[in-house]
Parts: C-alpha cells; sequence; structure tokens
RNA sequence: GACCCGUUCGUCUAUCGGUUAGGACUCCAGGUUUUCAUCCUGGCAAGAAGGGUUCGACUCCCUUACGGGUCGCCA
C-alpha cells in the first residue's frame, strides 16, 4: 500500500514550490490508490502560529488536494499514542526513538546536546529521481555528526522527519531537491533504528525567472495570493505540475484527475524550472474556457461586487459575454462595467478616436433608424448598422467601430450583437445619440 | 571553499545514437469573424564550450564554463 506525505512547517503562507510538492505527493498517492498523509512540522515554536498553521489548509483547501490523514481528519492510524499529526504534540513518541539510539549506542553528548553517530562509510540513495547518489561519510569533515536533541530538550528535525515517516509508515517520500544531502543522514538514522526507510524522489526547485530562489514576496510564490488575482485553482495546479514534470505530449491542459491519471514520477525532470506568470495567466485562461457559464458567473461574482457593480437580472447573460475574453477573474468587472451602470469609465483614446472617425457622424441616423423601428433584436440591430453605413457610403465594418465606442466607451469588448442585447433598446440609442 | 545535482528556442518542455531537433507561452505577420475576442495559418527563436567513443552524438564518457542545492543546537 502506498503512503506519502507532505510535511511542511507553518511558515505564514504555502509556498508555490511547497505546493508543488503537496501535489506530486497527492497525485502520486491517488494514481496507486494509496494514502496521502499531511504532518504539520511545527517544532519551530517561534513560526508556529494559528494564522502560520491556516495558510496551510487554505492553500490546500483551495488547490483541492485532501488529506486521508492529517489534522481534522479521522483514521489517525498511525499515530498510537497521541492521535495526532502535528509534531509539537509527539514527543513521547520521539523521546522512545531516542532512548533505543541511546541504547545502541549511536549518540553521545556534546554540551547538554546530543549528537549522532555517523556511520562512517559510504551512503547510496536510489533516488526515484535522481538515481544513484553517493555521499561518503568517511569523510568526516565534510559530514560531520549531527545534533538531534539540541540543549533545550528539543529535537531536530532530522530525527523527528525519519521517526515520524517510520512511525507513519510513509512508502514514499517525494520532497524538494533541498533536501537530497539530507537523504543520506535520514538513511543513516532508519539503519540504525533498524528499519527500513521509504523510496525518496527529489524534485526540483522553482525559481524566479531570473534564477533566484522564490521567497515569499516574489511574484507568484504564496498560493494565498492566486485567489485574490483572479486564478481559478485547477488552472493553478495544472501550471505548477508544468514545471518539472511532463505528460509527454503535446498536451498542457489538464484537470486535476487527469493529471492523476498521467502522473508518473519517471516523467520528472532533474533541472530547476523558472516560473513563467504569463504561461500561468494564459493556463488560467484556458481553464476558464473549459468551466460552464454558471461555474465562471459564480466565480466571477465576487470581484464584481468588490468593485461596487451592481449584479443586475441579466448578470448570466452580460458575462457569458466576456467569458472568452479575459484570462484572469480580475479582469472581469473592468470588462462588463459598462453593461452594469450607465456611469463606467471611458477610455479617452479610444474616445478622441472614434469623434475623429468620420463615420461617427451617423451615429445619430443610426439611432433614428433604431428608435424609428416596431421592432428591436440585436440581429436587427446589427443589420441596421450596414443600411445606415450602405446609404452613406460606408462599410459596416467601418462603422462598427464607432458605434463600439459610443456603447461601450472602449476599442475592446464583447461583440457588437451582445453589447446590443444587453443594452436594450432604450439604453443603446440614447448612448448612441449622447456621443 | 568543499560536496552533490543539473545545462535543448527568452521561458516551460519533447527527443531515451540516425528527426528538416517537435509542441506550448511571449512577440511578429496574414486569415476567419461585416465589430471585439476566440480561433486558424505562418514566422522569429535552441542542443553552453572543447575533447573523445561511434559509420553516425542533443543523446554515451571526460574536461572546462555556467546555474542550482547543501554544508545549523532552521525546517
Amino acid at each position: 500500500m502506498i503512503r506519502t506525505r507532505f510535511a511542511p512547517s507553518p511558515t505564514g503562507y504555502l509556498h508555490v514550490g511547497g505546493a508543488r510538492t503537496a501535489l506530486f505527493n497527492w497525485l502520486y498517492a491517488r494514481k496507486h490508490k494509496g494514502t496521502f498523509v499531511l504532518r504539520i512540522e511545527d517544532t519551530d515554536a517561534a513560526r508556529n502560529t494559528e494564522a502560520a498553521r491556516q495558510a496551510i489548509f487554505d492553500g490546500m483547501s483551495w488547490l483541492g488536494l485532501d488529506w486521508d490523514e492529517g489534522p481534522d481528519r479521522s483514521g489517525d492510524l498511525r499515530s498510537p499514542s497521541s492521535s495526532s499529526y502535528y509534531q509539537s504534540q509527539r514527543k513521547p513518541i520521539y523521546d522512545a526513538y531516542f532512548e533505543k539510539l541511546l541504547a545502541a549506542d549511536r549518540l553521545y553528548k556534546d554540551g547538554d546536546a546530543y549528537r549522532f553517530r555517523f556511520d562512517r562509510k559510504p551512503i547510496t540513495m536510489h533516488d526515484l529521481v535522481c538515481g544513484e547518489v553517493t555521499i561518503d561519510y568517511r569523510d568526516e569533515s565534510n559530514t560531520p555528526d549531527m545534533v538531534i536533541k539540541r540543549s533545550d530538550g528539543s529535537y531536530v528535525f532530522h530525527f523527528v522527519n525519519v521517526v515520524d515517516d517510520l512511525e507513519m509508515e510513509m512508502t514514499h517520500v517525494i520532497r524538494g531537491e533541498d533536501h537530497l544531502m539530507n537523504t543520506p543522514k535520514h538513511l543513516q538514522l532508519f539503519e540504525a533504528l533498524g528499519a527500513q526507510p521509504p523510496q525518496y524522489a527529489h524534485i526540483p526547485l522553482i525559481l524566479n525567472p531570473d534564477g533566484s530562489k522564490m521567497s515569499k514576496r516574489d511574484v507568484g510564490a504564496a498560493v494565498g495570493d492566486y485567489p485574490r488575482q483572479g486564478f481559478l485553482s485547477a488552472a493553478v495546479v495544472n501550471f505548477i505540475a508544468l514545471l518539472g514534470w511532463s505528460s509527454k505530449s503535446d498536451d498542457e491542459i489538464f484537470t486535476l484527475i487527469e493529471l492523476v491519471d498521467r502522473f508518473s514520477l519517471e516523467a520528472i525532470n532533474r533541472a530547476p524550472a523558472r516560473f513563467d506568470f504569463e504561461k500561468c495567466k494564459w493556463v488560467n485562461q484556458q481553464h476558464i474556457a473549459k468551466i460552464s457559464k454558471e461555474t465562471f458567473a459564480d466565480l466571477a461574482k465576487p470581484f464584481v461586487e468588490a468593485e461596487k457593480l451592481p449584479i443586475t437580472e441579466n448578470y448570466a447573460a452580460v458575462i457569458s459575454a466576456v467569458k472568452e475574453k479575459v484570462r484572469l477573474l480580475t479582469e472581469v468587472p473592468a470588462a462588463i462595467d459598462f453593461l452594469l451602470t450607465d456611469n463606467a469609465q471611458q477610455d479617452e483614446e479610444a474616445v478622441a478616436k472614434a469623434k475623429a472617425n468620420p463615420n461617427s457622424a451617423l451615429l445619430p441616423t443610426l439611432a433614428d433608424q433604431l428608435a424609428n423601428g416596431t421592432e428591436w433584436s440585436a440581429e436587427i440591430a446589427k443589420e441596421a448598422i450596414g443600411e445606415v453605413a450602405a446609404a452613406n457610403g460606408a462599410k459596416a465594418g467601418q462603422l462598427m467601430f464607432p458605434v463600439r465606442v459610443a456603447l461601450s466607451g472602449r476599442a475592446h469588448g464583447p461583440d457588437l450583437g451582445d453589447i446590443f442585447a444587453i443594452l436594450g433598446k432604450e439604453r443603446t440609442i440614447e448612448r448612441l445619440r449622447s456621443f
């Protein structure tokens, strides 16, 4: 039975690299009908706050990565004494393993701290991504014995991490490449405890566009920023999966379910990938195109309301007019404000350009024709443009630009037919006349 | 500095000894849409460098360069 885990420490935000680590572990577990565990490594008291822990849960939830075992989940099978997946609450377990190492004579005091005595031999790891990597522990200057228990009695990361992976019976540990050099240390610990280590897979890091390390303030670094930036979680999941992993096909747009089907550790790359925000936005657009109009309307609503725009009766029609035209949900309000209100901000440049267009002189004529007509529909309005244009020696296409600007106040926007239909006869005529 | 890992268009990537080195993002040019967008077509653009091995190397080996990671009583 496959068991994978994501073991973040609360730092105040969920890093996009951590999110991808979580995703790969989750995908691997789901693909093999295994168990995905969430474990909070909160041994650093200074950073361990409620808000910091919540950032992890919120990020995971938003991404759609549910865990089978972990905080707020039942079925804490592998946590015998404390039924907890917080390291801060597992001290008795660590104490027991500490005694084992002590009894095996693998520990010695250094001041009030305890160091683990490494076996002085070459350690070879068989990494599922990196292949065989050997670190020679005969070179003591390069690999000093490590402290596993501090002077204040607390345990360090390496020790608790190994004990937890052992106790929780993890079969696979998929983590960032920054842990590659830690792995032989962990292997030594497993061996000293007489336990079988899990299989390791170290995935390449995600870097900034300039190749530097991504930190909290860098664009795209914090998962918590994505929702308010107008991203769909499915798009973010899709995009980060593509950083360091490939489906080996020309397809790039996948849902979480499709990723489960296609994922494999063998297809993970070795070189670090750089974060491309532009492509991330493109992936988002592709996902917006895939969801239903209803879903899109629901997702966009908070952004529309945030701009104090009224949700009118024809909101559904309004929103579907721009569904194929935005990359981010944050672009929606500015794309539809002129349809929801009569005092939307106008694009001065487009207005000036339209007024300079000789065909704008035909707008009153068009308004009159529409006003005189007994019937009204988007099609009739479009035909009217053609008729007015023809009667005045112009082409319909030439008149459409002034009409568009008169009705929307900008050069780009929804299909003219949609604008006519949404605005209705009276408002269309009014805007044509007042331009 | 030492030790690890890596290096294909600007970016994400395909290629597992024989390809005109393919796709995607971005950008540019056409086309469709009587409008906007979508979309379609085309274009720009890559094997870090130098040595080997081989009939043949982006692919295997070595060296160098460059990039990343790690060297904590952080995780």
